[in-house]
RNA sequence: GCUGGUGUGGCUCAAUGGCAGAGCAGCUCAUUCGUAAUGAGCAGGUUGUCAGUUCGAUUCUGACCACCAGCUCCA
């Protein structure tokens, strides 16, 4: 007999060799169909494994995200077996569980369409009611390398390869006629799929490698059950009504023409004074909070480039004015700011006692992306970024890292995005040197100021190897579009090598000059990110103080123009963003169009109102609040403009 | 850059190898109205661009451009 310590504590003594199956049979059938996978002393694991010493078991459903992990990494299993099934000569490649569902990606001659997913789906289904028992085994690398060989598994015989000569043994599970290299876990069985669903296909590089061969993916999405999934699916529907990309051209903040380029919105009216009341306010905080403005130029010889390092690193994605090889003089519009800002500290000398020096500039800048990568405004290729730069001291440095990083929170609560966030500490990539200058021994020490910093602050952050600048570490807070795709909003990072190469230095307490430590960070990031996200979050509806149109008269007949107007300049000359709405339309048809318009107030101005001396107030997503006095309707959104309350 | 898809008035969408049509929006006139669409009329298109096939192309073919999703890259 074996104890079992099971969740909540409790001790049951079973059979040696028992399964955690029959285990969960045991405590209840309930579990038992809902279990998916377990843990054995903090180890996932099959729910097949038999136990054979003492143990802790738990056991995990489609609740824990273990267990929804490997009910969908099944799922992408019975994808396998059904492409294989239908194109016999489809070569497989690898099919993870991912957020939200699972993917495969298969070496196909024809590229998959939508109509052949539903055929897909459909053999799928019959592996479901097949009810397939997922069995784990092991097999040497040299028996693994010869299955994949004669299966002509190219990309399987890859994987396996790189297990050679380890000793180690080769996991394999295998459903009915599907054998797939694979190091689990899984559900006991196919028959567990109750709802799942091919959501696309598209191309993916093997191994993430655009140099490697494009292979096609397919992705998909399970759940234990049909409302869950439909309400998933639903709910994947609702958010993409929220697009920046459909709803900022529907309602007018920007646009894109063909002649102008790609990458190059036109920010409309609504569009530039949303960043220009946010422009506003950053520059005054950040002044608030010590940096001083800089304006520097837009572009500059390639010189400039060639002491950041960004001529070496960095210049396929820069627009380059000129050709090196005829003209005398080569220029490039600017991709980063720093090198600029880098200048105005060496305008003089400098002492410990002007550090820290805090630069910022509401900085445009250019980038040469590829041409698949343009999307909306979330990535374009000229764009205007809060920028700063700061130098201090190494003993400053934890210090200032925590004040830029307080102000990216204040910015991201004011504006309400702070609850959508997530913190990735991206870091350098030592086996891909060519990226990245300076050495081990530099990165080692940037990343390990950051780690302190990061832990010292309790951050709780994910980390992104390869995602550092390359001259350092970053910071980087992330954000997720309607579409589920992650985008960096904001980031903080740490250069210890730049000052260097630019000769900043600082003449410290002991007389010795030193190079000063370089925090590059911006408070908002990009303002046409910031638009986008800004616009998915509120479905355009934008609280009082970003609104584009804040307040909207309307005035029920001609005849009640007049004492309309007087209200207008009345709450213009209060600052407020107010339009009258004079049109001999009905007051439904009035109210209609600014409604869908999203403006945040509809003020009413008809007999009633002008004998009482009021305003009937229509707030937007409550309708009719009531008739209010003049005053009493300004003293409230006065208040409410400057806490900039968000709805 | 790669894979797949899309491109018809400002917007949403029809249609066709033979004069491109509707609704909304716009403009004009009438209406002066109380909390999400008043009525009538008018105007608006070299069907993304450029080639090719054809007696004739918006429709078929090709190249390019732009837009969309994904990959790669990135703020």
């Amino acid at each position: 007999m074996i104890k079992v310590t099971l969740k909540g504590g409790t001790v049951k003594e079973y059979q040696e060799g028992i399964s955690a199956m029959e285990i969960a049979k045991d405590l209840g059938m309930g579990l038992y169909k809902a279990a998916c996978v377990c843990k054995i002393d903090g180890k996932t694991a099959d729910l097949r494994t038999p136990l054979t010493n003492d143990c802790e078991l738990q056991i995990l459903t489609f609740d824990d995200d273990d267990g929804k992990y490997a009910f969908r990494h099944t799922a992408s299993h019975i994808l396998a077996q059904a492409v294989k099934r239908l194109y016999p000569e489809a070569k497989l490649a690898i099919g993870p569980a991912i957020d939200n569902g699972f993917y495969y990606d298969f070496d196909v001659d024809v590229p998959f369409t939508p109509e052949v997913l539903e055929k897909i789906e459909e053999e799928m289904k019959k592996i479901v009611k097949e009810a397939l028992p997922l069995e784990k085994y092991e097999i040497d690398v040299d028996e693994a390398l010869k299955w994949a060989n004669d299966a002509g598994e190219i990309y399987k015989a890859e994987l396996i390869s790189e297990h050679a000569g380890k000793g180690e043994k080769i996991t394999f599970y295998k459903q009915g006629e599907f054998n797939e290299l694979c190091a689990g876990p899984h559900i006991p069985d196919t028959g567990r799929i109750k709802a799942f669903k091919l959501t696309s296909c598209t191309g993916a590089y093997w191994r993430g490698d655009s140099n490697k061969k494009m292979l096609q993916r397919i992705y998909g999405t399970a759940f234990t059950k049909k409302d869950e999934m439909e309400a998933y699916l639903a709910a994947v529907e609702e958010a993409k009504k929220r697009d920046h990309n459909k709803l900022g051209r529907e309602l007018g903040y920007f646009t894109t023409v063909d002649v102008i380029g790609q990458g190059l919105p036109i920010l409309l009216p609504k569009g530039a004074r949303v960043i220009q009341l946010l422009q506003r306010f950053v520059e005054d905080e950040e002044q608030k909070r010590g940096w001083q403005l800089t304006k520097t130029p837009f572009m500059a010889k390639s010189d400039l480039y060639k002491i950041s390092g960004h001529w070496d690193h960095y210049k396929d994605g820069m627009f380059v004015l000129g050709d090196e090889e005829k003209d005398d003089e080569v220029y490039a519009l600017r991709p980063m700011t720093c090198p600029f800002q880098y200048q105005a500290y060496l305008n003089k000398s400098r002492s410990y006692r002007d550090l820290p020096l805090r630069y910022n500039e509401t900085s445009t800048l250019f980038r040469n992306e590829a041409s698949g990568e343009m999307h909306g405004l979330i990535r374009v290729r000229q764009f205007t970024i809060s920028e700063g730069h700061l130098m201090c001291t190494p003993e400053q440095l934890e210090d200032e890292f925590k004040k830029c990083l307080e102000l990216a929170m204040f910015m991201l609560k004011t504006v309400g995005l702070y609850e959508d966030v997530s913190f990735r500490f991206s870091q350098w990539d030592p086996d891909d040197r060519e990226k990245y200058i300076g050495t081990t021994e530099q990165w080692d020490e940037a990343q390990g100021s950051m780690k302190k910093i990061l832990d010292h602050l309790g951050i709780n952050y994910k980390i992104g190897v390869g995602e550092a600048a390359f001259y350092g570490p970053k910071l980087d807070i992330q954000i997720k579009n309607v579409f589920g795709k992650e985008d960096t909003l904001i980031t903080i990072q740490i250069d210890q090598m730049l000052a260097k190469n630019f000769g900043m230095e600082y003449v410290d307490a002991d007389g010795v000059k030193k190079n000063p430590y370089i925090i590059h960070r911006t408070s908002i990031g990009c303002y046409e990110r910031t638009l986008a996200l800004l616009i998915e979050k509120y479905a355009g509806a934008f609280p009082l103080w970003l609104a584009p149109e804040q307040i909207r008269l309307l005035p029920i007949s001609d005849r009640h123009q007049e004492y309309a107007e007087g209200i207008r300049q009345k709450l213009d000359s209060l600052g407020f963003r107010v339009t009258c709405d004079n049109r001999s339309e009905k007051i439904g048809y009035k109210i209609r169009e600014a409604q869908l318009e999203k403006i945040p107030y509809m003020l009413l101005i008809g007999d009633k109102e002008i004998e009482n001396g009021t305003l009937s107030v229509r707030r937007r997503g409550e309708g009719d609040i009531g008739a209010m006095t003049t005053d009493d309707y300004t003293s409230m959104i006065l208040k409410e403009n400057a806490e900039k309350v968000i709805w």
